[in-house]
DNA sequence: GGAAAAGGTTCGTACTGTTGACTATACATG
DNA sequence: CATGTATAGTCAACAGTACGAACCTTTTCC
């Protein structure tokens, strides 16, 4: 994973086409911000979201590939990864021997707790160089591209 | 690569610890718009970063890796693959017999002006959710934040 | 002239993801 | 109740991506 921010980005950069690079050069920013975070961690960004999606309630395998936009079988690797390092395990569903559920272990819940704090503080440390009046608005717009995104593959 | 936008992302929005949330799921929503252009048109999220990143002038590997944001050696795998496409190629440069630039190739050129627009007007169409006035708005303060965290960077 | 640094590659390793196939189980239908 | 369909999850093969260490060749520095 890039410990430093590319000079350059998805969507070219170098050809300067208006408008365009700064959203891909923005996800390249917050992408490696993140992974930084989870290498503190001992973790890798995928193992970051994955731990964060569990939350405080077990979850069935299908629902977790939902809720992280993964294929199953991507997701059983991922899962497999994580619980050999003793971060979640998986168990039996009441009611449907067909299906897993995965909860977190107490070394887990340690480590998304450490990561939360992570992620927040660099992205505070992220946005503290715009205009504190600027700040909300920024999150502000972004909640609502990704809310309109997320609606848009729902319907 | 998901095609799909996730219902949670990178910073735990089951746990909807505010603010941190937006931004990295902007991220993951990003990503995964380029992610849709470049398999539509035949290419990785990394090729496409490649390939724009070769720009018109043929570029050498360490700075191109700069650029990129990664390793040498994974840009050595990187040209490979892309190389094996037909997408660029290598070259000697001319006072320095270590050294190889890489250029891209009519192929190359054609992908990446095709990736390009692609990705212009996806991201335009993911911000077409947004109020007309507030897009402009939401551009600049992305960029404000890319130029502020490459500065610091490189400092 | 020799040491240090630079440019790039190779190798081993791990993570991530897709696709297709498979097994076991749940559900729907006649 | 038997049978067909659908679902949940895993497995295997494969490919892309990345890092760190080691190596070779060439350039630069003292």
């Amino acid at each position: 994973m890039p410990d430093e921010i590319p000079d350059a980005s998805l969507g070219c950069a170098a050809h300067g086409i208006g408008g365009m690079p700064e959203l891909v050069e923005l996800a390249v920013v917050l992408t490696a911000t993140v992974a930084r975070v989870a290498e503190e961690q001992e973790l890798t960004p995928m193992q970051g979201r994955l731990l964060c999606g569990l939350g405080d309630q077990p979850q069935r395998m299908v629902d977790l590939a939902q809720l992280l936009g993964i294929e199953k079988a991507a997701l059983t690797g991922l899962v497999d990864r994580a619980e050999r390092r003793g971060l979640l395990e998986r168990g039996p569903v009441p009611g449907d021997r067909r299906a897993v559920q995965v909860s977190l272990t107490d070394a887990g819940t340690q480590a998304v707790a450490a990561f939360e704090a992570g992620v927040t503080s660099a992205l505070d440390g992220l946005l503290a160089t715009l205009p504190v009046e600027d700040r909300p608005e920024f999150r502000r717009l972004a909640s609502a591209v990704v809310v309109a995104a997320r609606g848009a593959r729902a319907a």
